[in-house]
Order: C-alpha cells, then sequence, then structure tokens
DNA sequence: GCAACTGTTGCTTA
DNA sequence: CTAAGCAACAGTTG
C-alpha cells in the first residue's frame, strides 16, 4: 500500500532498526526486482554499512557505505521486514532477503512482484532515471504558478495529473482522491484549465493529507514491520477513497465512482462540481428516445446506449476482440448474426458470457461519455440498465412508463409486435422499479411528456445548483 | 468457478 | 510530442 505516507513510515521505523548495521548478503529470489545489473548488484552491495535512510516520492534510498545508495520502489504491495528469524518468514512471496551483520534479516515481501530496487553510485542518484523527473512533494511547492505551469499544456484531467509524479511526487490513488475532494474540484477537469484558486488549495491539501497520513502511519503502521503482513489502508480518515455509494460527509450528496485512466475515483458530484448524470430506462416502446430528445432540447449532453451498441459492431477493434473472445461465432472473418441469435436461445451460458462482454463494452464507452461531458448534465439512454448493473454508474435513473406500448409498436410498424412484447419480459424493470428515482408515465400528449420532463429536470437541476457548507 | 477489481509505474503503440 | 492500453503478478471479492 505504499503512498508517500507509507514509505515516510516505513523509512522511520526502518531507520531505527537498521541503520549501523552491514549488509553480509543478498539471496535474491526473484531476479526482476532488480532493475540495475543484476551481477553488479549482488557483488556491490555486499559488506555494505546502511549509513543512512531517505526518502523521495515514494522512493526509499538507503545510503550505504563507499558511496552506494539503494532505492526502492514498493509499487502496490512491497514490504520490508527487519526480523531475527528467517526459516519462519520465507514463502513465496520474499523476492529477496538481506543477511544482516548482526544475524538479523531484512526480508522484501511482494505478493505482487512489482517492486523495483536499484543500486546506484551516490553521485549517480540525482540523475538516476527514477528520480530524474520526480516533481517536487507538496510542501516544497512555493506557490501556485508551479502548477500552473507545469499543467499548461497537459489535456489530461486532473485526477491523472495528480498522479503525474513528474509533477508533485507522493500522492497515489487513495490520496489524490480525497486531495481533489477537500480541494473540491471536478476530477475531470482538464489539467490546463486549472486556475491560481484551485492550484492553491491542492497544494495546501495535498500537504495537509499526506502529513495527517503520515501522523497515522506512525501509530498504526507499526505492525508493518514485526512479522505479520499488514492489512488494511492506514487508519487515516479517508473521505473520498472507498465511500462510494454513501452520502458525501459534507453535503450528504450520494458518493460516486468513475474510472479513469484504469483507475477508480470517487467524488462527491455535488461538492465538486460535477454536474449530474441521468440513466433513462424502461420497456420497449415506451417513449424513452422521446423523453431523451426533450433532455437533449433542454440543453443536456445526451447518448444512447443502443447506438453504442451499434458502433461497437461497426468498429474494427471492438469485432477483433469479439473475434478472440467468441471466435466460432465468425464465418469467414465475419461475424454472423443468426448464430448469435441462435445461440443466445439455446445456451444460457453463453448469452450471459456474451451479454457481460457488450455491456462492459458499452460501459467503457458510457464512462468515457460521462468523465468527457461533467459541465452540464448527461443523460444516457440504457433500455437494459438493471440487467447490465449499471444503475450505480448515475446519480439518477429516471423509469419511463406506458400502457399504450402495443400501440407505439404498431405505430412504427412494427412486424413482430408479440415477439417484442415477449422479449420485453426480459428487462427486469419491473424487479428494480424501486430503485427509480424519478418515473415519467408516457401515456397522454407531447405536451403531458414535455412538462413531466421539464419538472424532472429541474429538480435534478436545483439540487445541483445546492452549495456545499463548507469549503477550503 | 469465473470475472472484475486492487495501493504503481513504464513501455509500446498509434 | 501526447494518449491510451497493457504488462508485470497474485490475491480478494461478488
Amino acid at each position: 500500500m505504499p503512498e508517500l505516507p507509507e514509505v515516510e513510515t516505513i523509512k522511520r521505523i526502518l531507520s531505527k532498526d537498521v541503520v549501523g548495521l552491514t549488509i553480509k548478503d543478498v539471496t535474491v529470489f526473484y531476479k526482476r526486482l532488480i532493475q540495475t545489473d543484476y551481477d553488479e548488484f549482488v557483488l556491490n552491495i555486499k559488506n555494505k554499512k546502511i549509513l543512512s535512510l531517505s526518502r523521495k516520492g515514494k522512493y526509499l534510498i538507503f545510503h550505504l557505505s563507499d558511496d552506494f545508495a539503494l532505492l526502492v520502489h514498493f509499487r502496490m504491495e512491497g514490504k520490508f521486514f527487519h526480523l531475527k528469524d528467517l526459516e519462519s518468514n520465507l514463502n513465496k512471496h520474499v523476492s529477496l532477503y538481506f543477511t544482516m551483520d548482526d544475524g538479523s534479516y531484512m526480508i522484501f515481501n511482494d505478493v505482487r512482484k512489482f517492486g523495483v530496487m536499484c543500486l546506484y553510485k551516490e553521485e549517480e542518484l540525482p540523475d538516476c532515471k527514477p528520480l530524474k523527473e520526480l516533481g517536487l512533494e507538496p510542501w516544497d511547492i512555493k506557490g501556485p504558478e508551479y502548477l500552473l505551469e507545469a499543467y499548461k499544456h497537459k489535456g489530461y484531467m486532473m485526477k491523472e495529473a495528480l498522479l503525474d509524479q513528474s509533477v508533485i511526487s507522493g500522492l497515489g490513488n487513495i490520496y489524490a482522491d480525497e486531495v481533489l475532494y477537500r480541494s473540491k474540484i471536478n476530477p475531470f477537469m482538464k489539467a490546463k484549465d486549472l486556475n491560481e484558486e484551485e492550484a492553491k488549495k491542492i497544494i495546501v491539501n495535498a500537504d495537509e493529507v499526506l502529513k495527517e497520513a503520515i501522523k497515522a502511519g506512525g501509530s498504526t503502521i507499526r505492525t508493518y514491520h514485526p512479522a505479520q503482513g499488514v492489512s488494511g489502508l492506514m487508519q487515516v480518515s479517508l473521505k473520498a477513497y472507498g465511500h462510494e455509494g454513501k452520502p458525501c460527509e459534507e453535503c450528504g450528496a450520494r458518493m460516486e465512482k468513475r474510472y479513469v485512466g484504469g483507475r477508480g475515483t470517487t467524488y462527491c458530484p455535488r461538492c465538486q462540481h460535477v454536474a449530474p448524470s441521468i440513466a433513462i430506462t424502461g420497456k420497449i416502446a415506451v417513449g424513452k428516445s422521446q423523453v431523451l430528445e426533450i433532455f437533449s432540447s433542454l440543453g443536456c449532453y445526451t447518448a444512447s446506449a443502443d447506438e453504442m451498441v451499434h458502433s461497437l459492431y461497426a468498429s474494427e477493434s471492438f469485432l477483433k476482440l469479439l473475434k478472440a473472445r467468441f471466435p466460432f461465432l465468425f464465418v469467414d472473418g465475419k461475424l454472423d448474426k443468426g448464430i448469435v441469435i441462435t445461440k443466445m436461445g439455446e445456451d444460457k451460458k453463453f448469452r450471459r458470457g456474451y451479454e457481460t462482454f457488450i455491456w462492459s463494452a458499452v460501459r467503457d464507452l458510457i464512462n468515457t461519455f460521462l468523465i468527457n461531458h461533467t459541465d452540464k448534465i448527461a443523460v444516457v439512454e440504457v433500455p437494459l440498465l438493471f440487467d447490465a448493473k449499471m444503475e450505480d454508474d448515475f446519480t439518477f435513473v429516471v423509469g419511463v412508463e406506458s400502457d399504450k406500448q402495443r400501440e407505439y409498436l404498431e405505430e412504427r410498424e412494427d412486424h413482430d409486435v408479440e415477439k417484442r412484447l415477449a422479449i420485453n419480459k426480459r428487462n427486469s424493470y419491473d424487479l428494480n422499479r424501486k430503485k427509480l428515482d424519478y418515473v415519467i408515465v408516457n401515456n397522454g400528449t407531447r405536451e403531458s411528456l414535455m412538462s413531466q420532463v421539464g419538472t424532472v429536470f429541474s429538480s435534478i437541476y436545483n439540487a445541483k445548483a445546492n452549495t456545499c457548507k463548507k469549503s477550503h
């Protein structure tokens, strides 16, 4: 779990234990851990005394005798244990251990084996590849100009910006969310649009969050050092990370989570000025598209899951993925929809797998749409919202209902009215009806529909306009 | 039992 | 140059 605060804490604990000891020998179980020349590492690390420890960003540095320096990055799960007993602590997750001159051992335990070590000469250290590009730690940033300058041409989102170690070093996924939450900044806004006020807030809050965590880490991470592995996060009070679905502690709005660059991002849509998102769902031929269209006319961004599915089937890269997963659906290199339909009917397991595959692709597209449209309300029509388990991806869910489905289908000159109505039964809309935030009943005139949509819109719009109690 | 998700970073590809 | 996607790996959770 090492972000900057943990590395700092490990540094403090290990400093007390190992400074003054000499590394007599090293035993490596996972060679790729060593990023600099392996033979030189093994040769040069021996008989080096540990003079001191320091930290840069998330890197831990052992300063050794003869001007050597050992650079360690823990990545996701790396841990150091300083122990007297070796045998009982060796397991398949131990990547390496050092034998110390007092008979103790320093064991590097790394379940996922992402951790890395480098051995340099001290004079190489400032210019070595890992450290060269490292940005300032929050407390070393003199003013907002530093961030404004660094982000000036960056098209990435603020969430990505805080994870960019070449600008600010030390924040990871957890604290990046915390900093944005405390600063009340939209995680999806472009870094280049950051203003001076916001930059100031980020610097102050990053400083505070990390310092608080170091403080808390010092008391709880103690268990880190003696044998047993650490479980969970430090006891610092996190208000964003892990709070998806819970009420915001500031304003009570429901905390949401979206993915940016593969990293989960939790935020308060209201405090952090992320315009609400709305899902429109309902059975076939109840007027969902009309409702979507009305939202569009009210100035909302709109999208449709059905259209996304169509675009997927038209996309070369998607078809390639589909073929890799379900090769038997392809005849002469082309997707045979007949086979898909037949198999969907007779093979339940296939149907589940196929639907999951399509829905996860659609979900990605919806996520992309949402994170790129956070300044105004975004509305997406998702007919099978509940089947695809996407209801939690939106701030609000609006159901559209009508007892005139048959009429509407007939109006569309649909040849298979009965079949359509039968398919309808698969829609788990009824089962999930209580999850709806709003219901629009489409039984009357266009005027009635417009007025209902208008009511829903203004209710949501005004909820968004609520200001937060506190601001930093 | 499988699929999705997890604290990080850097390399490859377009 | 940027941007995205993936790879490295193994465990936990639904």
